[in-house]
DNA sequence: GTAGGGTTAG
């Protein structure tokens, strides 16, 4: 009955015979009859057998035609044709249809179990081949090992197809071991002809960061003749994983020249970053000129790289005419012109563009937030980069290790300690992997930013909790740079020094980069630590003969000149290669330290003639210098021409500086009509310089009031409490003192303790106000003693209003003759070579008492006295001093 | 029938 139903009937008939059957529980018989029919007339389109297929019990005894399950790709098919082909006695000629089946339908586990029990064949590798490709797709680089060792172990033999493979899991894993291992294996098996694996060999070497060996396969394969486009592509992807641009350009242009090989759109997305990265347009533009020609640039990703390396090379028109030609764009097209508007500093064009990617509902990625993160957090607007990190994460869209960096930088930014805590622990919570026994690359690029963060966020001891939980071994360059800056910057600078020595003795292998050089000379110069910082010096003339980068050099020059030697800086910099606005900006600001303003206004004509413009900073620094030299009458010719002749308005630091140049030549009253003229509100800094020169002329009235503007600004400042203090100590307004330290004491401002220190012939040594902690102190104080005394005889006397204590004026002097600096002087009296010169620091300035002292003490002794206070230097030599008079 | 080289954020 059944059968001529089969013959005539429609497949709806036959699905209610087969429904009547399971109804009426007919003999088993009839419903295995019912279910081959179905098959043999419709075997794909019944959704109901699919379900019933599954059903073992029934299937065990059905028997099904072979050939109506051939092409089906469900699991539930490959079971049945499974059950079937062993059923049926045809498993050996089906496995591999069966094979296919369960990899398509991603149930790889029969598959392999299907493979264990398949004699090894070359033909059949094809499927070995599938699974481990498979693998790869789905970023799983060590299935891939799993698999590859597993067919090895079941005697199948790799095949070429199966080595690409397996070498780009090396690459995904970048293990190098791995990689150089199974090259070893390629080679013995005889593959080293194949072109195929040789590329691989190339790029898996490339990738794992082994330059040297991916070149000498690339040129064994060139020995032999069977180079081709992909092995120039993947030594040229290699140069450029090892970021050396240079070699990739030499490379691509002996290809297209001298072996006449046309680039593809590979070799051209190859090489547009490398034209990017060295800012060469010029190239860019010929490459850029080829893809046009050859029609390339149709493709997204050659025109994206295009509109990148325009938008690299600062050419922001170029970028956006190709941008606007492309004919497809994508995401990546939108963000390499967002990231382009972002890194020019042209935020509002990034942000529209931002915006028209909403509009025209382009979905964001991650690459799109950070761009905008990071041109918020460059800019130092870090509570905007902030919204928008926010926004991005009510947007669903998840930040990455780049997204928390650029974040963390955004937090520096505005010393947002808080929102950098915040970060730190959605770092915990999703980002940072703690759970291995040591953090990966990307962790350590969020760790190397926390400590960064803290440490420049005034948190140096959290910071150094973190730096010392990471081991030494997984410490990378970065991680000590950002601690030793973080010191050098914001904590102690000695730290920052001993941290630097430190990592030489505790890692033979780390090198210090540029940035490490430069917090290392950052830390010297505050200290004036110049013999440490001529071994840096000596180190970079070592390591880096012959190319001392723009930054470490310009970072001698501070260090030097800050270290009371503006000689050797000069020097440093006459041996520059090249210089920027920064090299002569540093020159002028130590001459101008130094109170030599001549040779700062010869630097200043000499930047004119390279030709520079001067700018804000530059006329800063040439006020300072002026006033620093008492060279009023240029100062003042400056100060009017820089906005006449040079359009750089004066900015608030302008006005201070002269309110300065003005106040040190004591005409207070010209410094206080040039305050009131001024076109915007008077900034602290304002005051404090009227108010600094009214303690240099004794002026109470006045300063009186500045210190009010000030305290008005800025309650907490306790230098402005000091200068007024000792403005009313000067004038014996005792009162007025005591109401100082009272308030004083009431608000908890604390003076900041005066410290100096000197460059001892073993080390430095550091002395606070009346200190007896130096083992030589006895020594010392006797030294002083008799100093005095012998400047007492030459008609030295002790200013007593620089002691701040209502007291007799006997007392006083004792408390003067304590002072750090003379201190420092006497031990270096005591212990360096005679006539070797006499180099302290102060982290005030020089006291006044201290400076006249000092002038009468260089009458009697050899040494020349070079003493850096926190406002300039002073040279004592001969009984007078460099500052002329102008501190 | 499978394979090698690729764009954007720090």
């Amino acid at each position: 009955m059944i059968k001529d139903r089969v013959r005539t009937e429609t497949y709806r008939d036959a699905i209610m015979q087969h429904q009547s059957s399971i109804a009426g529980k007919q003999l088993h018989h009839r419903y295995r009859c019912s279910i081959s029919m179905l098959l043999r007339c419709f075997p794909i389109k019944s959704k109901l057998l699919q379900s019933q297929f599954t059903n073992t019990r029934l299937l065990s005894c059905a028997t099904i035609p072979i050939t109506a399950l051939k092409e089906c790709n469900s699991l539930a098919h490959a079971k049945l044709l499974h059950q079937q082909s062993i059923m049926q006695g045809l498993l050996f000629h089906l496995a591999t249809n069966l094979i296919g089946t369960y990899i398509a339908s991603n149930s790889t586990a029969y598959a392999i179990l299907l493979l264990e029990r398949l004699p090894p064949s070359p033909s059949s590798v094809f499927w070995w081949n599938q699974l481990i490709r498979r693998a790869l797709h789905l970023g799983s680089p060590r299935d891939v090992f799993t698999l590859y060792r597993q067919m090895k172990s079941l005697g199948w033999t790799p095949d070429h197809y199966t080595f690409p493979f397996v070498f780009k899991a090396c690459a995904n894993l970048s293990s190098l071991s791995l990689g150089a291992s199974l090259h070893a294996t390629v080679s013995r098996s005889g593959f080293a002809s194949n072109v195929f694996v040789c590329n691989a060999v190339v790029s898996m070497y490339g990738k794992c960061g082994a330059l040297r060996h991916a070149h000498n396969m690339f040129d064994d394969l060139c020995h032999r003749g069977i180079q081709d486009l992909v092995s120039w592509n993947s030594v040229v992807s290699a140069y450029m994983w090892a970021s050396d641009a240079n070699t990739a350009l030499a490379l691509f242009h002996k290809m297209t020249t001298r072996h006449l090989m046309s680039p593809d759109v590979i070799s051209l997305v190859n090489i547009l970053p490398a034209c990017a990265s060295l800012a060469a347009s010029l190239r860019g533009r010929q490459v850029h000129g080829f893809s046009i020609r050859s029609g390339l640039v149709d493709d997204v990703f050659v025109g994206n790289a295009v509109v990148d390396m325009y938008a690299k090379c600062g050419k922001m028109e170029e970028a956006n005419k190709v941008f606007q030609r492309m004919k497809f764009k994508d995401v990546v097209s939108w963000n390499a012109m967002v990231t382009g508007y972002s890194q020019a500093g042209r935020l509002e064009h990034a942000l529209s563009l931002f915006e028209r990617m909403t509009e025209e509902n382009i979905e964001l990625d991650v690459v799109t937030w950070t761009a905008v993160i990071t041109g918020y957090a460059q800019r130092g607007q870090g509570c905007e980069a902030l919204d928008v990190f926010r926004q991005m994460c009510d947007c669903g869209s998840r930040p990455n290790v780049v997204t928390l960096v650029s974040l963390l930088s955004a937090c520096v930014s505005v010393g947002a300690l808080l929102h950098g805590k915040e970060t730190h622990c959605y770092a915990i919570k999703f980002i940072l992997n703690l759970d291995g026994p040591d953090p990966g690359a990307d962790d350590l690029k969020v760790i190397n930013g926390l400590i960064d963060m803290y440490a420049k966020c005034q948190s140096t001891e959290v910071a150094r909790k973190m730096f010392d939980s990471v081991s030494p071994k997984d410490r990378d360059v970065v991680t000590w740079t950002v601690m030793i800056g973080g010191y050098a910057q914001h904590g102690d600078a000695n730290n920052a020094l001993q941290l630097f020595s430190g990592m030489f003795k505790m890692d033979k292998s780390i090198k210090p980069n540029d940035f490490t050089l430069s917090c290392a000379l950052v830390a010297c110069a505050r200290l004036a630590a110049l013999r440490f910082g001529r071994q840096v010096h000596a180190y970079v003339l070592r390591n880096f003969y012959g190319s001392v980068m723009l930054f470490v050099a310009n970072c001698l020059i501070d260090m030097y000149s800050k270290s009371g030697d503006v000689d050797t800086a000069q020097i440093v910099f006459d041996n520059m290669p090249q210089r920027n606005a920064v090299s002569w900006t540093s020159l002028m600001t130590g001459y101008g330290m130094h109170g030599r303003g001549e040779d700062a206004l010869r630097v200043f004509d000499e930047m004119r003639k390279v030709p520079l413009v001067p700018d804000g900073i530059t006329f800063l620094v040439v006020l300072y210098a002026c006033s620093h030299s008492g060279m009023v009458d240029h100062g003042i010719n400056f100060f009017n021409r820089m906005s006449k002749d040079f359009g750089v308005d004066p900015g608030p630091e302008h006005y201070a500086c002269m309110v300065d140049l003005w106040g040190r030549a004591g005409r207070l009253g010209e410094a206080m009509k040039l305050i009131n003229e001024m076109p915007m509100e008077p900034t602290p800094v304002v005051w404090v310089a009227l108010l600094s020169a009214c303690r240099l002329h004794s002026n109470v009235e006045l300063g009186e009031f500045a210190a009010n503007r000030l305290l008005e600004l800025e309650s907490g400042n306790d230098g402005s409490y000091t200068l007024l203090s000792n403005i009313y100590a000067n004038a014996r307004r005792w009162k007025d003192v005591a109401r100082i330290r009272y308030t004083m004491k009431r608000t908890g401002i604390k003076k900041r303790p005066g410290c100096s220190w000197i460059q001892g012939r073993k080390g430095v040594a550091t002395f606070y106000v009346g200190d007896r902690s130096h083992p030589q102190s006895q020594q010392i104080y006797e030294t002083l003693a008799d100093l005095i005394q012998r400047i007492k005889a030459i008609g030295y006397v002790p200013q007593t209003s620089f002691a701040l204590h209502d007291v007799d004026d006997e007392e006083k002097g004792d408390l003067l003759f304590e002072h750090s600096e003379k201190l420092a002087l006497a031990y270096g009296i005591l212990t360096l070579h005679p006539r070797a010169p006499i180099r302290i620091t102060k982290n005030l300035r020089i006291c006044g008492d201290c400076h006249s002292a000092i002038t009468y003490i260089s009458k009697i002794i050899e040494h020349e006295i070079i003493l850096r206070d926190s406002s300039r230097f002073h040279h004592f030599k001969n009984g007078s001093c460099s500052c002329k008079g102008y501190w």
